[in-house]
RNA sequence: CGGAGUGUAGCUCAGCCUGGUAGAGCGCUACGUUCGGGACGUAGAAGUCGCUGGUCCGAAUCCAGUCACUCCGACCA
C-alpha cells in the first residue's frame, strides 16, 4: 500500500493523500484555492482536449468574456442573485496606497465589480447586443474560463474557491429548440463522463428546490464514488426566457413580432478531476483512464552497470521511434520516458502513485531478449499485471491494450453503480434506518452499507426540511422513470415519482 | 460566523509541564556499493522555534495579544 492511509481506513483523509501522493495538486498559499501541478494540470488539459473537441463537433464556437461583471448586472435577475449573493468575490477598490507602512486599499470604484461566480449576466448582456433578428438565431458558444466561489470548506478539486471550467452559453429562437439543447449537452456530457473518464452516471433534472437560481429547470450528471456518496459532475440549465427578459434579448420572429430568445446554459469543472479520483483511484494512488492519462506509457530504465546507460537509453528511444505512428482512441500515444538520476524502483514507485496506465521497465537483459517488462496499474500486485513481452508484439498490441484497459475500468465502475443503487426500500422506516449507517468504502463488485436509494418522492416541499435534517439529497429524478413501488419514502405520501436518494459532496 | 486543535529544518514530528548552546526520522548534497516490488554505508548542508510585546541575568519553553492553517458545524446554485 503506497498510501499512508486507506480507503477502508478513513476514505476523505485517503482522498487528499492520492492528490498530494499523485502529486497532481496543494492547498495554495491563498486561502481556499488550490495550485494544479503538472499531473493534476495535464489530466485538466486531456479533458479539455477531449471534451473541446465534443463541444465544436455539436456545433459550439469558443469565445472568451470578462471575469469582471458589474455589480448591477446580478440584480437583474431575482433568483439568480439571491441564489449567489452569499458567495461572491466583490472588487471594491482599484489601486493600493501606502499608510504608515502598511498597504490599504483606496479609490473606491463607483460600481463594484463581481469576480464572475458564472457568465450568464455578463454573456446574456452581450447576446442582446447580437440577436436582431430570428435569422441571427441560434447562437451557440462556450468559453473555458476560471470562476470564483467564495466557499467556506473548500476541498481540491471538489470544491475550491478559484475552479477552471467551461460555461456554454446558447440563445434559441423558440422554446423547444433550446430544451433539446440543454439535453443535447447532457448527453455530450454523460459520453464524455463514461468513455473519457470511465466514470458512469446517472441522467436526470434536479427537483425545483435545487435548480440554477434563474433556471427554469437544471440537468445534471451524477456519479458515484467508492464511499457511495454521489458527486454532480455537470450540470445543463434550461433558462426560458428568464435571463432573456432581465436582459433584453429580443428577436424579431418570421411573423415581424418581437419575441424575447430562450437562453440556456451547461457547464463541467475541475472538479471531474475529483471523480475521476475518487471513481479509479485504489489504497496504492491514483489510476489514470488511459483516454485522459497525461502519460499512456512510461518507460523506466533499469541500469544495474553504468556502462549499460547507453544502449539501454537507445534501445527504449528505438521503441519509442516505432511507437510514433501508433494510436489509442484515434490520437497519438502519449509516451514518457523517465531518465531521471534515481532509483529504478524509487521511479517505477511514482508513476504507480500517479497512476501511468502502462509503465514498461527496460534493462539490460531485455536488449538480449529483443523484449520489455510491461506492468499495467489497474493489476498492480496481480499476476496478470506483469508481462514480459517481445517488442514487436508490443508495439502492435499496445493502442488496443489501452483501449482494453479504458474498458475494464469503465465496467468496474458501472459495475460499482449498479450494485449500489438500491431499490428494495419502500418505506420511510426502512429508509430511515438505511441511511442510519453512515458511508464507508465500497469493496470493488460488492454491495455498500450506503449508498443510492431508487425510491419513490411526494414532491412535497415539507420533504426539503426532512432532507435537510437526514443530510441526504435528492440527487436527481432520473429520466428513466421504469419504476419502482411504493410511497414517498420521506412523508409517506402517495407519490409517483422515482428519485435518486443519496448522501453528496 | 460558532466549537476544537495545531504553528519548531523541504516533509512528519519530539522538546514546552519543571526557562540555561536547536533535536530525530524521512527528504536533500557528495562519494562508493546498489537498481526487474519501495536498498545501504560514510560524510555533509539545512531552522529569526508563526508574529508582536511582557516577565526574567537568560524564553522554543512562562504571560498577554495577534496572525495563519487544519478538523468539526453553518454554507456549497
Amino acid at each position: 500500500m503506497a498510501m499512508r492511509t486507506t480507503r477502508k481506513q478513513n476514505y476523505p483523509e485517503w482522498y487528499q493523500n492520492v492528490v498530494s501522493e499523485a502529486d497532481m495538486a496543494e492547498n495554495a498559499s491563498s486561502p481556499g484555492c488550490m495550485v494544479m501541478k503538472a499531473w493534476g494540470y495535464g489530466l485538466w488539459e486531456r479533458i479539455q482536449r477531449v471534451l473541446d473537441e465534443k463541444i465544436k463537433e455539436t456545433g459550439h464556437e469558443n469565445y472568451y468574456f470578462p471575469m469582471f461583471i458589474p455589480l448591477s448586472f446580478f440584480q437583474k435577475e431575482a433568483d439568480h442573485v439571491e441564489g449567489f449573493a452569499k458567495e461572491m468575490a466583490v472588487v471594491t477598490h482599484s489601486r493600493l496606497v501606502t499608510e504608515d507602512g502598511k498597504l490599504k486599499p483606496a479609490s473606491p470604484l463607483e460600481e463594484p465589480l463581481i469576480v464572475r461566480p458564472t457568465s450568464e449576466t455578463i454573456i446574456a448582456d452581450s447576446f442582446a447586443k447580437w440577436v436582431k433578428s430570428y435569422r441571427d438565431l441560434p447562437i451557440l458558444l462556450n468559453q473555458w474560463a476560471n470562476v470564483v466561489r467564495w466557499e467556506m470548506r473548500p476541498r481540491l478539486f471538489l470544491r475550491t474557491r478559484e475552479f477552471l471550467w467551461q460555461e456554454g452559453h446558447t440563445v434559441h429562437a423558440t422554446y423547444k429548440e433550446a430544451e433539446d439543447e440543454t439535453v443535447k449537452m447532457l448527453g455530450v456530457y454523460r459520453d464524455f463522463a463514461e468513455n473519457a473518464l470511465a466514470m458512469p452516471v446517472i441522467i436526470g433534472r434536479k427537483p425545483e428546490y435545487d435548480k440554477f437560481p434563474g433556471a427554469v429547470d437544471t440537468y445534471c450528471i451524477e456519479a458515484m464514488m467508492q464511499d457511495g456518496k454521489a458527486l454532480q459532475a455537470g450540470t445543463s440549465h434550461f433558462l426560458g426566457q428568464n435571463f432573456a427578459k432581465s436582459a433584453n434579448i429580443k428577436f424579431v420572429n418570421q411573423n415581424n413580432e418581437q419575441e424575447f430568445a430562450y437562453t440556456t446554459s451547461w457547464g463541467v469543472s475541475t472538479r471531474l478531476i475529483g471523480g475521476a479520483i475518487m471513481s479509479h483511484a485504489d489504497d496504492d494512488g491514483m489510476v489514470m483512464p488511459p483516454h485522459v492519462a497525461p502519460y499512456q506509457i512510461v518507460f523506466v530504465p533499469v541500469i544495474k552497470k553504468a556502462d549499460d546507460t547507453p544502449r539501454i537509453m537507445e534501445y527504449i528511444e528505438n521503441i519509442k521511434a516505432q511507437l510514433k505512428d501508433k494510436t489509442a482512441f484515434g490520437e497519438k500515444l502519449r509516451i514518457k520516458i523517465d531518465n531521471r538520476d534515481k532509483p529504478s524502483v524509487d521511479k517505477v514507485w511514482e508513476w504507480i502513485r500517479k497512476g501511468a496506465p502502462m509503465v514498461c521497465e527496460i534493462g539490460a537483459r531485455d536488449i538480449e531478449n529483443n523484449g520489455l517488462m510491461v506492468k499495467e496499474r489497474i493489476f498492480l500486485g496481480q499476476p496478470e499485471g506483469k508481462k514480459i513481452m517481445k517488442v514487436d508484439e508490443f508495439i502492435d498490441s499496445v493502442g488496443e491494450r489501452l483501449v482494453a484497459l479504458q474498458q475494464i475500468m469503465l465496467e468496474k465502475a458501472t459495475e460499482r453503480l449498479h450494485n449500489n443503487i438500491r431499490t428494495d426500500i419502500t418505506t420511510p422506516e426502512a429508509f430511515a434506518a438505511y441511511f442510519a449507517n453512515s458511508n464507508e468504502w465500497i469493496e470493488d463488485g460488492k454491495q455498500g452499507k450506503v449508498a443510492f436509494v431508487r425510491g419513490k418522492w411526494c414532491g412535497d416541499s415539507e420533504t426539503e426540511e426532512i432532507l435537510k435534517s437526514m443530510k441526504i439529497t435528492i440527487r436527481c429524478i432520473p429520466f428513466d422513470q421504469s419504476g419502482t413501488t411504493g410511497k414517498c419514502l420521506l412523508t409517506g405520501k402517495d407519490a409517483t415519482m422515482d428519485v435518486i436518494y443519496a448522501r453528496s459532496y
